[in-house]
DNA sequence: CTCCTAATGCAACGTTATGTTGCGATAGAG
DNA sequence: CTCTATCGCAACATAACGTTGCATTAGGAG
């Protein structure tokens, strides 16, 4: 038994951090990860992902009591990928550019199925949903910075706040990435940068 | 052995469908969507739909070999509730009963949890997927017909796709359902119609 | 370098849920 | 009324989850 044991410990704290612990914490998540992407949700068990990750099963169940756990944990530090911060003193510069690297990055087939498992994940229980509310809101944080950027230099309007604004920009993105499939060209980029500036404009 | 046999069918087209299989289905598909609603997309078991459905276990089993195909059913069947078709000859008030009777209808919890789980199921196969963004796309018929007579009556611009109007308003909303968890009140709509419409109109 | 211990490997086990099958019973359809 | 598709029932096989005890290894502390 160790001599100063914190009651409250998170399961994938690590005590030893540069050592074997952290590398097999690593692979087990990216093996998740690839597994996700790879054979779809179902086609998820703990017996694959610990071969993927050269580890044994039961290390990975020590580590994450529920592998629901251990997937939510996953597509998390998956997600945490950065959003570049566009930054031209033009709104519809920036927006476009932001619009087009959100694409980009979310376009590719793995990370749709990344980003949909992490929505499915939300439905599963309120502290996941939390969970993962949270890693949306950071997200969109990078978008809202956009918006009150060109607030402060006055291009946009200051009455409407700059998460919804944000929200007509991102919302038909990601609709048509989660519900409908259409597809996500530039002519369409441009044209919901278009339509949402018309009236986030000042007057 | 049935005499006449169609070689490739679906596994729930019943051959008697005023009888007693149409009732059973039907409340397996009810159950179902019950049970997911209630306990979350974790908590499902056959055991447990069978019971509620007043129908034996193997039942369930012989008619959809796999339990996703189940699910799946089951949601897109309740996903096909109609969004009624607003006409006050005005965008605005269009627009905006429309948004308003959307967030109604899938504000609740409940239905919350369906959506979820019917992006999920889009993740699990492609053929799934293809049934699911029909289901969306087939939805979203009323909110382009919204879009298209008011382009009819000369209030909207007819440069850009109707989808693609349609998307910047009702994106946000699904954006705020699915990922960020933030309210979805009658002020956000009215800020969303208004950003919108600024660009949509005709000049 | 050596010791100590946290972390892993390994194997065996119990539990739960899925999906299948054979047979008898029943309820619609003609 | 008769026939047969469908269901109830029970038993079975399979697969995955999650747990546990013990031996082994590797990292950190001195």
């Amino acid at each position: 038994m160790p001599p100063t044991e914190s009651p409250t410990e998170p399961p994938s704290v690590v005590r030893r951090p540069g050592g074997r612990a952290a590398r097999v914490r690593k692979a087990i998540l990216s093996a998740t990860i690839t597994e996700l992407t790879a054979g779809g949700y179902g086609a998820l068990n703990a017996a694959r992902i610990a071969e993927r990750a050269g580890v044994h099963r039961s290390t990975v169940h020590r580590r994450w009591p529920d592998l629901d756990q251990l997937v939510t944990e996953a597509l998390i530090d998956a997600a945490t990928a950065a959003i570049p911060m566009p930054d031209n003193g033009d709104i519809t510069a920036d927006l476009t550019a932001l619009l087009h690297s959100i694409v980009d990055y979310i376009g590719g087939p793995q990370t749709r199925v990344q980003i949909r498992a992490l929505v499915a994940d939300a439905a599963r229980s309120p502290a996941i949903a939390e969970v993962v509310s949270h890693v949306w809101t950071t997200r969109f944080r990078v978008g809202e910075e956009v918006i009150i950027r060109a607030v402060d230099r006055g291009e946009l309007r200051d009455d409407i706040p700059a998460t919804t604004v944000l929200a007509v920009f991102t919302g038909p993105i990601y609709v048509r990435l989660l519900l409908t499939d259409e597809p996500l060209d530039a002519e369409f980029i441009d044209a919901v940068v278009e339509l949402g500036l018309a009236g986030a404009r000042r007057p």
